[in-house]
DNA sequence: CTCCGTGCAAATGGTTTGCATCTTA
DNA sequence: TAAGATGCAAACCATTTGCACGGAG
């Protein structure tokens, strides 16, 4: 995780958020993962350590942490949104047939991609790129 | 809409489908629409014509559009997608209020998508190009 | 002590499914 | 006349809402 734990402590105390066991536990583990996890995920993961916490809770830390711009929601054509953790600049390669999710940086495309949002007038609160493949498992 | 009545009858005939009066009202409508429609969008103006239509039939005809590569299906974080006729590469200016969708054309953009296709090393089946902002009407 | 967070349960609502009937080719 | 499309109703299921209780500050 890019956070340490007091780091994430300042933030949600800064942003006027009470520190609970569960809202640690749910950040650890959200924004520390490379998955992209449904909320399902997020919570079967997280009973582990907090056998009562509800999908409830879930939801409700996720948005805040969207309000926070700690994560981004990605909403797919499946049932399911997943959380990504990586909110700097980067393309979504989604398989269009088992939804698996690899992020993918490049400063290349990020230098066109600022010309090109330059020529847009108005000013960008966020952006999404994504690039639809078949992933190598499910060519087989 | 960039296809003629009698194109879209061929491209329905030529991929198996049945033309019917529903298909054609349907696909007249979603095709030639710059609105990025919901399903219920959809329903209620072709109900204007055929007053028995179900929305069920609506969503069977955009999963044929979609597998025809002639629309593109948006899921956004409010609940309802909407269905983008416009399956060149561009970006969807969207608001973050109230979902309005904006469609942006720009050479750079193709400029930008060899770039990626050049990059990453799977063959891409898709794309979208995503910029959210707060339109002027919210902004107010 | 007060307010916010949690967790349970119920509600919501877009989308999907089952199936009988109708239509196209 | 056979395969596929339509339309009605019911099912589905991710997410949201309401509310009483509990813990953080």
């Amino acid at each position: 995780m890019k956070l340490t734990e007091d780091q994430l402590i300042s933030i949600l105390r800064d942003s006027g958020h009470k520190v609970t066991p569960q809202r640690l536990a749910i950040c650890n583990f959200v924004l520390s993962s490379r998955d992209h996890p449904t909320a399902e995920q997020i919570h079967s993961e997280v009973l582990k350590k907090h056998p009562t916490i509800s999908l409830n809770t879930i939801y409700q830390t996720m948005d805040m942490l969207k309000k926070l711009n700690l994560v981004h929601e990605l909403n797919l054509n499946s049932n399911a949104s997943r959380f990504d953790p990586n909110t700097s600049i980067h393309i979504n390669v989604i398989c269009r047939n088992c939804d698996k999710i690899r992020d993918f940086e490049s400063e290349n495309i990020k230098k066109l991609w600022s010309q090109i949002v330059r020529e847009i007038d108005s000013s960008p609160v966020g952006q999404r790129l994504d690039v639809y493949v078949i992933c190598d498992d499910c060519k087989k």
